[in-house]
DNA sequence: TATGCCGGGTA
DNA sequence: TACCCGGCATA
């Protein structure tokens, strides 16, 4: 009793598929309606059902439990298919085992939608069309409410297919960068390479930071490789530090000797080997000249040719071009920035400076005729004498104002030329002139008539040893 | 001691 | 830059 009320409440409303009702090949589908008894067979007591089915098309027509049986085995096959990604069709179990003589009958019961609430079921009934959709729809709405969890707890990265083409960008620069930089015309210059770095970077729309720090970029190490592999920036800027810091050239020109200065040795193909080499050069004193040699011969053919106006062989050389060079040791690096940065100054001094001669003069007082000859040396070399021997600093120092530019270098030049004279000897003070003074000769009661330096107690430029 | 002059200071 | 001067070295 109370199975078969269960057994018909649970039939009524299942869905039965009926192929071939009209006659034509395509199937019809329909819900039971009603089930009545048959008493036809009742005489064989056997009892069967009639079941009222609507169909698709909207008639009724009723079924026996055989017609049902046969049309039954189709719709579950269908409606299974629809649903068993769902719900699988597992919840009828109990169901089957209940009433052995509804195994026909049970067959609707297979539905899914069996044993859901009547309210379900009469949805089933206005829209049965839908029913299959709706319930796909609703797995399809557990999926993405499951994907929402899963998402609102993981961070599912978003608009994916932008960020590649982002990548691909990227890609693109970096595999720009690396041909830059396994190119053998921008291996060596980081300047450059860094310039196409940024070019590229620019291009790609990405900063490289966020990619250095990332280390996305596992292949386009070339970018990293380029310290290991090429001269790299903080090595470089390194090694150039201890003759860049007194270098010569001021902040406008830095730029231009530092880019010198990498060409010069970024051309050299192994620049670390050139790193605490050091090189013994010879350096001309003489000023505003500073040119730098390999060789003391060079320096001195250079000083004896160039400055003392001397066309002749070394053999008729006296040894004064000693005073005018200097030996320095420095770094093959340093050699090079030396050259590049002292040899543009060089060709100015080929014209003796004015000083001298203009001070020679010193028409300030009457001994015109005692001075109107200078000795060869203070014609030949009076720069020289200022810069090697300090005994004429007072006269040179406004001469000295007079190469501006010179800056560091002078200071350094200056250092450098009176240390090794000095540690010789000869001009560690000039031993006092063996020769007449203005205060000798004018005494001291025509101390007016004194050149500027004895007056102010200077080596006396009137009257030069 | 006289002289030469370097180094530093000042205007 | 011109000028001055203290102080040192040297004859």
């Amino acid at each position: 009793m109370h199975t078969r009320r269960l057994v018909k409440r649970s039939v009524i409303g299942s869905r039965v598929y009926a192929p071939g009702l009209t006659g034509d090949a395509a199937p019809l589908t329909g819900v039971i309606q009603a089930v009545k008894q048959d008493n036809r067979d009742a005489s064989t007591g056997h009892r069967r059902n009639v079941y009222t089915v609507l169909m698709q098309d909207g008639t009724l027509k009723d079924f026996s439990e055989e017609e049902i049986a046969q049309m039954t085995a189709k719709a579950p096959l269908k409606s299974s298919l629809k649903q068993s990604s769902c719900n699988g069709g597992q919840r009828d179990g109990p169901t089957q085992g209940q009433n052995g003589s509804m195994q026909k009958g049970e067959v609707p019961s297979l539905s899914p939608e069996r044993t859901e609430e009547p309210r379900v079921l009469e949805h089933k009934r206005s829209g049965r069309a839908l029913e299959p959709e709706k319930d796909h729809t609703r797995s399809v709405s557990l999926l993405e409410q499951k994907r929402k969890v899963v998402s609102s707890s993981i961070d599912v990265p978003q608009a994916r297919k932008s960020e590649e083409e982002v990548d691909m960008d990227k890609v693109t620069a970096a595999m720009v960068l690396t041909s830059l930089s396994t190119s053998p015309l921008v291996r060596s210059p980081p300047v450059k390479v860094s310039e196409g770095l940024n070019g590229s970077w620019k291009d790609g729309g990405f900063t490289p930071c966020s990619y250095s720090s990332s280390g996305y970029w596992s292949w386009s190490a070339p970018s990293d490789q380029s310290n290991p592999s090429t001269p790299s920036p903080p090595l470089s800027a390194d090694s150039f530090k201890p003759f860049r810091m007194p270098s010569l050239s001021g902040p406008p020109d830095d730029n231009i000797d530092e880019h010198d200065g990498n060409s010069l040795l970024f051309d050299e193909p192994i620049p670390r080997k050139r790193k605490n080499s050091m090189k013994v050069m010879f350096k001309c004193l003489w000023k505003n000249c500073g040119k730098v040699l390999s060789t003391a011969a060079g320096i001195q053919r250079h000083i004896r040719t160039v400055h003392l106006g001397r066309n002749c062989d070394s053999e008729c050389s006296d040894g004064e071009e000693d005073f005018y060079y200097t030996e320095i040791k420095l770094n093959t690096d340093s050699v090079a920035d030396g050259l590049s940065s002292l040899s543009p100054v060089s060709p100015s001094v080929l014209s003796p400076p004015p000083g001298l001669d203009q001070r020679q003069p010193d028409g300030t007082n009457g001994a015109k005729s005692e001075n109107g000859t200078t000795t060869p040396l203070s014609r030949s070399a009076p720069s020289a004498l200022y810069l090697v021997h300090t005994d004429h600093a007072y006269q040179a120092s406004p001469t000295h104002s007079r190469t501006q530019g010179f800056g560091e270098q002078r200071s350094q030049t200056i250092a450098v030329l009176s240390s090794p004279p000095r540690a010789a000897g000869s001009f560690s003070r000039k031993s006092r002139g063996e020769g007449k003074k203005c205060r000798k000769v004018y005494g001291m009661e025509n101390r007016d008539m004194w050149c500027t330096a004895c007056r102010w107690k200077k080596a006396c430029q009137r009257f030069v040893d």
